[in-house]
DNA sequence: CAATTACGGACTTCGTGTGTCTATGATAAC
DNA sequence: GTTATCATAGACACACGAAGTCCGTAATTG
């Protein structure tokens, strides 16, 4: 019951292609040696990042990640929507019964740490 | 990023121990046939809840376990706690300062979950 | 003593997270 | 067009923890 480390990446990197948001996109190389990371693996991660529609990617020279979209949209949430997945985070024995009242009072806990992470957007942190 | 199979024994165990509340300790082997669980593992998860301090065990013939001190303020995080451990959730390189920006919107957005199921408690759920 | 029950350690199995390596494809500069 | 740069994708290796199983030991009852 942790967060993944490429989690962690993502958040650093968002916030980095926000904070300092160029016209021109950034590497994948200069985005890994600020965090200490091998550059493949954070490319993964990246990937990741663009099939959620957050950052866009531009092959060849002078390319790199950009974000993707309103800068003022993003929030936490999406970020680790697309790094954990959307499923929930308890999940028991098959049936699935909605009336059952653990189930219920699990997903409304998840529910309340989802809209804090929902309303707390990037931009915010980015000075 | 899921929580553990262990921790939904121990949620159902604990709503049927506190639900139906005998005189008489209740063994492990009655508690794993209603789950469809092996006994020696849920032993396991049980000893945990034990140290604890939220149920008591009693060896012996006629043994068992039986919930431990107030019922009514048995919560859901006091079992998660027990199984998943008191460690945050989100866990970064190292330094760990406290002044990080990431870090307070991860940790408040797990304060918002840990007291949605602080509030909540087992006896609610009990009828 | 014998039966019952909890406790503990050692062990296996399996899935996933975390990376690395390498090949392929796309694009810009020359 | 050629070459250098950059992203993408798959295969692979490795470590770690979750999920159980098995068996021996201790404590209590009768
Ligand atoms: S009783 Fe509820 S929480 Fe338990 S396994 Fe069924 S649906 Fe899930
Ligand atoms: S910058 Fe903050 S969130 Fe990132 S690793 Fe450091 S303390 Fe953790």
């Amino acid at each position: 019951m942790k967060y993944s480390k490429a989690t962690n990446y993502a958040l650093h990197t968002m916030l980095y292609l926000i904070a300092i948001a160029p016209d021109r996109p950034v590497g994948v190389q200069q985005l890994a040696e600020k965090q200490g990371v091998s550059p493949t693996y954070l490319s993964k991660i990246l990937t990741k990042l663009v099939k959620a529609g957050l950052v866009e990617s531009a092959s060849g020279a002078n390319g790199g990640y950009r974000v993707k979209g309103k800068k003022e949209d993003i929030s936490f949430l999406d970020i680790i929507h697309a790094l954990e997945g959307t499923t929930s985070l308890f999940e028991c024995c098959g049936s699935g019964d909605e009336r059952c009242v653990i189930h219920q009072v699990m997903l409304s806990a998840e529910e309340a740490m989802e809209q804090h992470l929902k309303n707390t957007k990037l931009i915010d942190l980015a000075k």
